[in-house]
DNA sequence: GCTGATCGTCAGCTCTGCTGACGATCAGCA
DNA sequence: TGCTGATCGTCAGCAGAGCTGACGATCAGC
């Protein structure tokens, strides 16, 4: 995505007062604009936000299986395969059979891995303070948790 | 934190503590889960949430051309081409060339289309009101003044 | 040692939106 | 008036994200 947003055309996140006190609108734009923070963040990493969260999971807890990780980010394993590509090309991660089951891999970070996800995840911080400046830290906060109380609540 | 598993298909939101808690996650899936429920709200009218916000934008203020309404949108003008076809073949838009400057279409909302939009906008109304019941009301409303907050600060 | 289920993989599809090009039209300028 | 460049709507084609369905390899139960 080019970030040359400028002044020109599309993307012009228009002010039409009805529309942007919808929530659809309000959630799908705030994504939008954190997104782009974020990609910018991530860039000197080689990274992408969803990449980011991968990384996340395989490198909390013990090593999962690939469907493992695919279930805790809410996607497909038919998915996670590109995913998991893109980062052992990377060097970031590798694939061993498990030990007991060796229909799964297990998927690790390597060393390199461990040390790309600490620092890109410290930038991904900074680039949602940056997307957050525009609120008072009390409120900052109370965001966060009101979407965790929705996200979880299902 | 206590769902354990009990599903049967992928795309369950698994519950990774770190992850969670990660903006991109929340407004992710937080968008997701008002898809599904505006989605299924607004099947009965036969329409989808960025038709309605296409109506909304439309149906407020004076009559626009294609690239105005796109723009308010945040969308292309060649993205609104498709919009505006599929809401003219359910007759609640019409296309007429504007007097003035005869490049452009004003789009109008039929009497059908008025009503409609009326109505899938209540039924919209509601499916925000179960997404956010979750929340208290005046948490709700501050999550809404944050988002609109962030949204067009920019 | 069979049978059925599970995991990773791949091909192919859908959905959404964009880029690039085109004709029609407008505005400016000589 | 005629020419030139920009703008609007349209269309074809492309790109990214993710899914479905099928396949071989492997496991678990009988």
């Amino acid at each position: 995505m080019s970030s040359d947003v400028q002044d020109d055309q599309q993307t012009e996140p228009g002010t039409n007062l009805e529309l942007v006190e919808r929530l659809g609108y309000l959630l799908k734009h705030a994504q939008l604009q954190l997104f782009e923070l974020t990609t910018a963040a991530l860039e000197p990493f080689g990274l992408d936000g969803r990449q980011l969260a991968v990384l996340i999971v395989l490198g909390s807890g013990e090593p999962a299986s690939q469907q493992d990780a695919a279930q805790q980010l809410g996607i497909d394993r038919t998915t996670m395969v590109a995913f998991v590509d893109a980062l052992e090309r990377k060097g970031l991660v590798g694939r061993r059979p498990h030990a007991q089951d060796r229909r799964k891999n297990v998927v690790e970070l390597t060393e390199t891995g461990r040390d790309t996800l600490r620092r890109a995840r410290k930038a991904s911080d900074a680039a949602e303070q940056r997307f957050l400046a525009p609120l008072s830290a009390p409120l900052a906060r109370q965001l966060r948790q009101a979407l965790i109380t929705l996200v979880t609540a299902r």
